[in-house]
DNA sequence: TTTTTTTTTTAGGTTTGTCTAAATTTTAAT
DNA sequence: ATTAAAATTTAGACAAACCTAAAAAAAAAA
């Protein structure tokens, strides 16, 4: 089935009202959509008429598992669009979100596959959320910083906690990226400072406070 | 300037039909739209009232110097996502129109110079047409096959003229695809055959069928 | 030059997604 | 248990983009 933007811009903000608790109101779902509570009592309606929800007059409301598929869906291709504009395209962290926001409705299922295969199956993406694949399946994802990932695993930055141009010009010089492969291969305990090896690059010394920010995974 | 999707689709159609006829008919519109042409008539005030057009009743219409620039940045992003879609996501050349024709609508300024940059600014799309730069600027293009391309100079390819499976397993095996960079080494009068280099492969011989079937640009 | 045909426009209606203001239901407070 | 406050829904409007049917203008034919 199809869904407008307007429809997939409500199952999505529903879907991550939802996270925090269980239902949802028709006021801060409102507020996620910067629009009237009336306005939200019409598309609830007609979400409801398409079974994608379960939903009580003045009780609030849930995505149903099909809304939940399709939800996931749309996540998967606004993280999937994020990923590429960050590792492909160059973009800061901090501003591929409103891009992906148009780029997710885009709904050809064939560009969103092929796009995946392109970027290698990303689990994370560089908000360090999991990415659902095909069917909505998502990595249950041990996301640790390198200051305290095991020594010499194999592990894929996903995320970076401080996002100053500071940061980034350090990022860079040292050749880290969302994507990028590396190992940790000691620690000194004196400072907490780390050796990580990227591949391809010499080894480097990150201080404490960097690896703290540098996240991780690893399968 | 901001343009709703319905706008951006009139703007470009008018576009493309004015590069036949200097100035466009509703009849004309409204069957490129397959729309009504009552339907093109309103749009037409519209586009009138935001002055990209030049348009009197019952006298036919053409985009103005405004109304053109629009035109060729909406068709640098659909030849950009078509390039996109066929080099990098290997999309088969007659199946990304559609999905280009999505992408097309997303406007972010930003996000069309990282692509073309990432792209490494190319001047020909995959169906062979040129692709605007940032004003609307796009190359004059010698647009030749690998049958009648000088020898020894350095081309690249920008379209195939036969896109059949048969024809694309034959590319594959040689490692030709839309941007690749190759050059003929001779060519032989007997049988019309042309030897080809791709950097980075072993020359091979190309029939004179397939060598018509590959068109090229050089600068 | 009339008449006929074709093209284009106007008039008025529909759908989608939004809004405001009023009514209703639920929740909280006295 | 009432009453007051907050949340939600209904009723009725509006803009964008489309539609059909009828009117008007231009082009073609007699």
């Amino acid at each position: 089935m199809n869904f407008s933007v307007s429809e997939e811009n409500y199952i999505k903000s529903i879907y991550h009202l939802q996270q925090q608790s269980d239902t949802v109101t028709t006021n801060s779902l409102a507020n996620e959509l910067q629009t009237r509570p009336a306005s939200v009592t019409d598309m609830l309606k007609k979400l409801q008429t398409k079974k994608l929800l379960e939903y009580e007059k003045y009780r609030g409301f849930r995505l149903n598992a099909t809304g939940n598929k399709v939800a996931l869906n749309i996540v998967r291709r606004h993280r999937l669009w994020e990923y590429f504009l960050v590792t492909k395209l160059r973009f800061e962290w901090d501003k591929v979100h409103a891009i992906a926001e148009d780029l997710e409705h885009v709904s050809s299922i064939e560009l969103i596959q092929k796009l995946d295969n392109f970027l290698n199956y990303p689990p994370i993406d560089p908000h360090g959320d999991p990415i659902p694949d095909m069917n909505g399946k998502m990595a249950v994802i041990k996301q640790v910083s390198i200051a305290d990932v095991p020594l010499k695993k194999n592990v894929t930055v996903s995320s970076v906690g401080n996002q100053s141009p500071e940061m980034l010009e350090l990022l860079n010089h040292y050749h880290i990226g969302i994507g990028t492969a590396l190992k940790v291969n000691m620690r000194f305990d004196f400072d907490g400072s780390a050796e990580i090896k990227v591949l391809k690059h010499a080894a480097c010394i990150l201080s404490e406070q960097v690896a703290k920010n540098i996240f991780v995974y690893h399968d």
